[in-house]
DNA sequence: ATATCTTATAGTTAATTTGACTACAATACT
DNA sequence: AGTATTGTAGTCAAATTAACTATAAGATAT
């Protein structure tokens, strides 16, 4: 973090702390069994050797800050297609001990399924937690956690995001309990089947749950034209 | 954005474009008569001499990133309290012509009784212009302008921040017509009276508009208490 | 095979909210 | 006195919501 410069009054060579370095956070979320998770890192170097924190990394020169996160991500998750967004920056001067190191944070949802934790880190550098259950992480690293969750929170009520974290194929149920435990309410199922239904945005697939040991429930996918046509109009899925 | 450096390998001193410069650029927001406007800045300097951008202007090395974007207001509009919240970081590598800048993207609400150009800049420099009649920006401002308003226009539906634009007395039809813009929806009188007071986040301040050139309306005024009751629950401003 | 458990799905109902109205009041301007 | 503009009150049918009950379809236990 220290480079060498030349004051350009004096002419001389001074060390100095290298200004807004940049660096990329990401939360990435899972939903298994009904309970929201974050993917976390435990740095194996350093002065965080050992502490949990949000994947990252730097930004290269010439690649924006979204492709930035995309390759980021697509090293550790091995994911090249998942819902990301990009959530603020976080600046605070002394967020970072070694220097001043601005940091953009992002979220990222992911279909489990889909996901490989070989393709980046191995599982004792990789772990999933359930959000209740996160350690203290490093830097500001709480913090950007937070803010991404509270995001989210606010999010799924305006724009059904929320499919991003289930399988291809999900029950209403499924769907209901995403919903819960992301908003943090207590839903009733018939008057959610018949919301959510009435919005036409699910698409009835005519299968059935294979395996389960209970009435096996109709499938349904999302349907992204109809979600399209929806959105423009501006819409609500206040539960 | 061209600075000396020492390369580290070979111990020359190199020219080199400035990585990660950081900016900040505001979209100040103001209401009047109806519309919705946004305050300008004509560069005086430079290669953009005569065009038009939104304010904005470095970060400190010692300072957040909040703290720089409230300064530079102050700086410029000579208020301290309003309303302000960051966006996000725009940082395509081509945005700006000299180097790579990332610019951290901030809007404002401000109350336009309280503002006076004369604080910062003269009334060439600085400019009111609504919403429609927005001149080409430079660089990405185009974008960071268009960003802001969808916040914006998403933002007021689950959260009652379009108070930050109007005066602190104001009257149900002032607030009507705010949403109308904001929104770009056309709203029953009667039904939006209605469906406002049962909120009961205005409170009546007994008073009634002075030296205005029809029946006079009752003046009214937002309840930051009742609203930060409201918030926790989580609500809905859908007109 | 029968009972019991779990989850799925259908339907009922009262209360509330919404959207589209009509009507009228108050004030200023011509 | 008449007209224009904005403010305020109220009506009513339609739509939506919240809180339910009831039943169906399996799987598992006895």
């Amino acid at each position: 973090m220290i480079k060498k410069f030349i004051d350009e009054e004096s002419g001389k060579i001074i060390e100095q702390k290298v200004m807004n370095a940049i660096t990329i956070d990401c939360a990435i979320f899972g939903f298994e069994q009904g309970k929201l998770e974050v993917l976390l890192i435990q740095h194996a170097e350093g002065i965080s050797k050992g502490k949990w924190g949000l994947p990252g990394g730097w930004i290269k020169e010439d690649e924006s800050i979204d492709n930035a996160a995309h390759r980021l991500l697509k090293e550790l998750t091995g994911i090249s297609d998942l819902y990301l967004e990009q959530l603020k920056a976080f600046g605070d001067p002394n967020r970072f001990p070694l220097g001043r190191v601005i940091t953009i944070g992002y979220y990222a949802l992911i279909k489990k399924e889909d996901y490989d934790v070989k393709a980046g880190f191995t599982a004792s550098d990789a772990k999933w937690y359930k959000i209740e259950d996160t350690p203290n992480l490093i830097y500001d690293h709480n913090e950007i956690l937070k803010y991404s969750l509270a995001h989210l929170r606010n999010k799924v009520r305006t724009a059904p995001i929320g499919f991003n974290l289930l399988p291809e194929k999900f029950t209403l149920y499924q769907l209901m309990q995403l919903y819960q435990e992301i908003l943090g309410v207590e839903l009733d199922k018939p008057n959610f089947r018949r919301k959510i239904l009435k919005m036409k945005l699910l698409v009835d697939l005519k299968e059935k749950q294979q395996d389960v040991s209970h009435r096996a429930a109709k499938l349904y996918k999302f349907d992204p034209e109809i979600y399209t046509k929806l959105a423009k109009k501006g819409f609500n899925f206040e539960m």
